[in-house]
DNA sequence: TGTACATCAGTGAACGCGCGTTCACTGATGTAC
DNA sequence: TGTACATCAGTGAACGCGCGTTCACTGATGTAC
């Protein structure tokens, strides 16, 4: 039974994270002021901590929903093609995330932008929700390699490098972890992808390229996932 | 002739700066104050006011020499290289920029983190020096092309897709713009590399692949300029 | 070489602002008998 | 159904802190005659 109380403070609650994440797009994560959310909430500063532990509490709250809002978004998007159109799975994740960085600048930026400053995110709650992205592209890798659907073209998976015997072993621990035995050179070429994914997004939502490369770079950020796909071998 | 007193003035820029840098290392950029930066230099804080205009004017400098300095590290281990050995030119650079990034993570974060919020860099002045990286990349690049020792794996430049007359467009003004006109198939695989390689570099820095993934990022980061040495076909 | 004047680094006080967090409190909403 | 008590949202004042920036000033260093 949910007392109206109950439903109150959930309303005020998701209130204060729709105020901060305002507040976050607005002036960015650093810039995150407990004062400020009570004054737009029209409400004196303490009765905050009615709701919120401290500041970096609510910092990790908010990572927590940006992973899993983006995450969200990411899968949606994938559940909209054929699960056996391996390549087209993986570009509708990047496209997802893209769509997603551009639609909330700074909340990529606390993200996947650096650190805020004298805040340090607890992993053990905000790594969840912060790999399931990752893991989603993966397991499109991993499924395409298992159809026989993957043929990489560059680093070791395409047999131009070779991962040394310690690369290997700190490879495999990782998707060890998670239960499923991988190939070094396969976890290495999802890293690859990864890493390139977040380069071309935080490229264009951070306008890393100066002011004259911006309007390229938008045009050119889905030739980018695809030049990705075909190094990873869809 | 320099006086005296010109020399102490330098002598005090340049330590304000150094003071700066270890507050940026230290804190983060959005945490720079002159305050602390006049506490720390045993004076009162308005005698800053004698050196810098503003605490906006002095971000720019930062910005300024990160760049250059970054710029001078890539290019003296560019310079190492035989000018024919294209490939390596360009994973030298790529290599002083990962140890440039590493040694100093938070200046990493200043230039190619996400905005400092409040303040807006001015491009006349933060651009010249922001792109001489990239210049020398996209130098390696051309060269490799013009010798006839460049076979791109992915993307337009390697037949598997197509740049639409848009895209083209946009992608060629941006090297006319620098007065060498260059294929917009060529500016892509450029810019593909240039994104790709600040995200491996990102990644690493930023710890973007949580605690578990650490290391192998670490150990793998060459591996990854290798791959993309790969697809951009040296 | 000595003196009058200009330049400039640094002082100290102040303005007005914002921040996170604590604490004792009021008064309304819920719960148990 | 009515009353006594507990829970809890929100108040208001305060603590101690840091920030950027301005302003009139002192006193030492430099420059021109």
């Amino acid at each position: 039974m949910v007392t109206p109380r109950e439903r109150a403070r959930e309303r005020t609650m998701a209130e204060i994270r729709a105020l901060a994440w305002k507040q976050v797009e607005e002036l960015g994560a650093p810039a995150l002021s407990l004062r400020a959310i009570a004054r737009d909430l029209g409400v004196v500063s303490s009765a905050i901590y009615r709701y919120v532990a401290s500041r970096d509490d609510l910092l990790t709250a908010l990572l927590v929903e940006g992973f899993s809002d983006l995450a969200e978004a990411a899968d949606a998007a994938e559940a909209a093609v054929p699960a056996d159109a391996y390549r087209e799975r993986w570009l509708a994740i990047c496209r997802a995330m893209r769509a997603w960085a551009l639609e909330r600048p700074a909340a990529w930026g606390l993200l996947y932008g650096g650190p805020v400053p004298g805040y340090f995110a607890p992993q053990q709650e905000t790594s969840p929700p912060g790999t399931r992205v990752l893991l989603r592209l993966a397991a499109a890798i991993l499924e395409a390699k298992a159809a026989g659907r993957l043929e990489p073209k560059v680093g070791p998976a395409a047999g131009i490098s070779q991962v040394s015997p310690q690369q290997r072993l700190a490879l495999e621990a990782i998707s060890a972890d998670r239960g499923v035995p991988v190939d070094a050179e396969l976890v290495a070429l999802g890293i690859l992808g990864w890493t390139a994914v977040l380069g071309v997004i935080s490229s264009e939502v951070f306008e890393q390229l100066g002011p004259d490369g911006a309007p390229a770079v938008a045009l050119l950020a889905d030739i980018q996932f695809e030049s990705i796909a075909d190094a990873v071998g869809f």
